[in-house]
DNA sequence: CTGTTAGCGCATTCAG
DNA sequence: CTGAATGCGCTAACAG
C-alpha cells in the first residue's frame, strides 16, 4: 500500500528534497547503480515506495539515448485489416510480448499499410523504438534490404531468401510444402490443389516445395488457386472453385485457416473429408486439433521463434552479430487427410 | 527517396546549422506551429525531406509531458500465457491498433500476471503510457476500483457492473446469456449444461443470464462446468464430461473458442450436433462460421467495442467526462444447435 | 560515499 | 518573423 499524501511526489527533485539529499543520489539508489552507501540506498528506496514513486521511464530513456521499445510491425502489403485475425500472427504475438517483457524491452504494436518505400525508414527514423520485429514480410522484400543495409536491429519473421540481406527467422516452408506432398501422395492423391495467395514469399515457397516433391504427372495437373488468409477468404475462393466443377481429391492449404474455410465449403458441397477429399494445413494453430475433422497440417514452432527473433534481435542491439535461421517443420497427421 | 551522405542528421540542432537558422525556428517548421515565414518553413520541411530526418518522437513527448503511447494490458488473472490465443481478444487488439493509430498514439502492448495489489498502479506510475486500455477484467475488480478513483484515462473492456467505480465498454453479457438459453429452449432442450469460468465476471454474467432465461424446472437442472478459455482446455473439460456419462442435450459455452472445443470432444464420443446435442457460443469469431457444424452463437460487436473504448480513453484524456457503455448482443443461428 | 554540473532532443517563453 | 535561453526528468562524469 502506498500513502502519498502531503506533497506529491513526481520526481526525483521532489524525492530528493525531502529525502535531503541530492538527485543523483536518489537516481543512485533507485537505479541500483553506482557507489552508495547501503542503509542511504535502502532509506531513500523506502521512501520511494512509501510515497508510491517511480522512475519516470520516458525520461530516463531519453537520457539513456534509448527508448526500451522494441517495434513489431505488421505490413498488410495486400490483406488490409485481415492479417490480425489469423491465429498464427496472434500466437507469435503473445509469446513475442513474454519474451521481450523478459528482457526489459516494452513492445510497440503497429499494423503498417506500406505506401511507397520509405514506410520503414520514416518509421525507424522517428525514433519511437530500439529496434524492429516485422512478422511476415510481405511483398515489401526490397524494402527490407535496403533497411537493413543501414540498420542493424531489424529482425524480420518469414521466408529465408539466399539473395535477401536482411536478418530472418523462420519456418523452412520449401521442405513443409514437400512434407505435404509426400503425405498426399502416401494418402493416394494424385489429383491436387493448392490454395493460398503466391505473391506472399511464404506461401510460394510452400507451393514451390510442394510442385518439387510431386512426381511430374501429378505435379502438372497441381491447380493453384489463390485465396487470402482469411477466413472468408478461403472459404469464398473454395466454394467458387468447387462450384466451377473441380473435383480434387488432395488440397494443400497455404494456412491452417485457409484449410478450415476449404472444408467448411467442401462440407456444403457434400465432399466427404477425407474420405473424398485430402486436406491438409500449414501452421498447426491450437484451433487445428479442434476442427472437424481436426486438422492434419504442417506444424510451425511458433515459441520457439519468438524466442529467436526477440534473441537475435538482442544481439544486434549488443553489437553483435547474427545470423538468419530456419528450422524444420513437422507434419501433424490427424483426420483431415 | 533520401540522400543523406556528408553529416548525419540526428537533430534540430544539427538541421539547424546546415539550414542556417536557429533550432527554434526548425522546430516552429517541423512541428507546423508557432509564427514562422512561409517560406522558411517549407525550405526547411524540405531539407529535412532530403536528409531523411524526422522529429525524435521521445524527446518531443518528454518536452510535452506526454509519451504518446497508449498500454493495451492484458491481464492473465487464472489463465497465464493464454488469453493472447484467444481469437475474440486478437481482434479487438487488431481494432485497438487502428483506432489508436488514428489518432496518432502508438499501442504499447503488456500481458500482465497481475501479483499483489499494485501491479496497475506501478506500471501507470512508471508513466510510459498517456492512458490505459484493459481488456477484460479478469478477477481483479477491487484493483480496477482504487486506481480509477485517482487515475482518469483508464478504460476496460468487460462486464458492466454497477457497484464499479471504473469505466466499462462490454457487452450486456446477461442478455447474451439470455439468448442463448430462449434459443435452446425454442429447439426443446431441457438438459442443459454451462461451459466456463465464472470466476470471470463476464462469464459469470452470462452464466446469470442463462439460468435467469430458464424454466424453474430446467433452471435446476443446469450443469455448471469448469472450463478455460482455450480449445485445449475446454476439449479436455468436454471429454471428461461426457466420459462421467453425462448427456445433455444443449451446452450454452462461454465463448465460441470453448464451444468448438466442446464439439470435438462431442465428435469423438459419436454425440452428433445438431441432432443430439445442440452447442451455442459467444462471440462469433471469423472462424466461428467456418467450424464445422458453423456454429450458432451470441455475437458481440468487436469493432465497435474497440472504437467506443478508444473514444472514452481519448475523452478522459482530454478532461471531458465519459460513461460506461453496455450494448446489446445478438444471436446467430447457424447449425450447431 | 555524495553533491554539482552538464546535457539527452525538443518546445516554448521572452526579447529583439 | 526569428533567435537566445530555459527546462521536461533523468544519468553520468567529475569533484570533493
Amino acid at each position: 500500500m502506498t500513502d502519498h499524501h502531503d506533497d506529491p511526489v513526481r520526481s526525483i527533485t521532489d524525492l530528493a528534497k525531502i529525502a535531503g539529499v541530492s538527485v543523483s543520489t536518489v537516481s543512485r539508489a533507485l537505479t541500483s547503480k553506482g557507489a552508495l552507501n547501503k542503509d542511504t540506498r535502502r532509506r531513500i528506496q523506502e521512501l520511494a515506495a512509501r510515497h508510491g514513486f517511480r522512475i519516470n521511464v520516458a525520461a530516463q530513456n531519453l537520457r539513456l539515448g534509448r527508448t526500451g521499445a522494441v517495434a513489431v510491425l505488421l505490413p498488410l502489403g495486400h490483406e488490409r485489416g485481415q492479417h490480425l485475425s489469423d491465429p498464427f500472427f496472434m500466437a507469435m504475438l503473445g509469446f513475442l510480448a513474454d519474451e521481450l517483457a523478459e528482457r526489459g524491452y516494452d513492445l510497440l504494436l503497429s499494423r503498417v499499410l506500406p505506401d511507397g518505400e520509405d514506410w520503414l525508414d520514416s518509421f525507424i527514423r522517428a525514433g519511437r523504438t530500439d529496434g524492429v520485429i516485422i512478422i511476415g514480410q510481405s511483398n515489401q522484400s526490397a524494402v527490407l534490404d535496403r533497411t537493413a543495409s543501414h540498420y542493424q536491429p531489424l529482425v524480420i519473421w518469414g521466408a529465408y531468401g539466399a539473395r535477401n540481406q536482411y536478418l530472418t527467422v523462420g519456418t523452412d516452408n520449401m521442405a513443409g510444402g514437400a512434407l505435404a506432398a509426400t503425405h498426399l501422395l502416401a494418402r493416394g492423391r494424385r489429383s491436387l490443389a493448392f490454395f493460398g495467395n503466391v505473391s506472399v514469399p511464404e506461401f510460394a515457397a510452400r507451393y514451390q516445395g510442394f510442385l518439387s516433391a510431386l512426381p511430374a504427372d501429378a505435379r502438372d495437373r497441381v491447380e493453384l488457386v489463390h485465396a487470402h488468409v482469411t477466413p472468408e477468404a478461403s472459404y469464398r475462393a473454395a466454394t467458387d472453385y468447387f462450384a466451377a466443377g473441380h473435383r480434387p481429391d488432395g488440397i494443400f492449404a497455404a494456412s491452417d485457416v485457409t484449410a478450415m474455410g476449404v472444408i467448411a465449403a467442401a462440407a456444403e458441397q457434400d465432399m466427404r473429408v477425407p474420405e473424398q477429399l485430402s486436406v491438409i494445413g500449414f501452421d498447426d494453430v491450437p484451433l487445428a486439433q479442434m476442427s472437424n475433422p481436426p486438422l492434419t497440417t504442417v506444424r510451425q514452432d511458433i515459441r520457439r521463434g519468438a524466442a529467436l527473433l526477440v534473441e537475435l534481435l538482442c544481439r544486434r542491439l549488443a553489437g553483435e552479430t547474427a545470423q538468419s535461421v530456419q528450422f524444420a517443420p513437422e507434419l501433424v497427421i490427424r483426420e483431415s487427410s
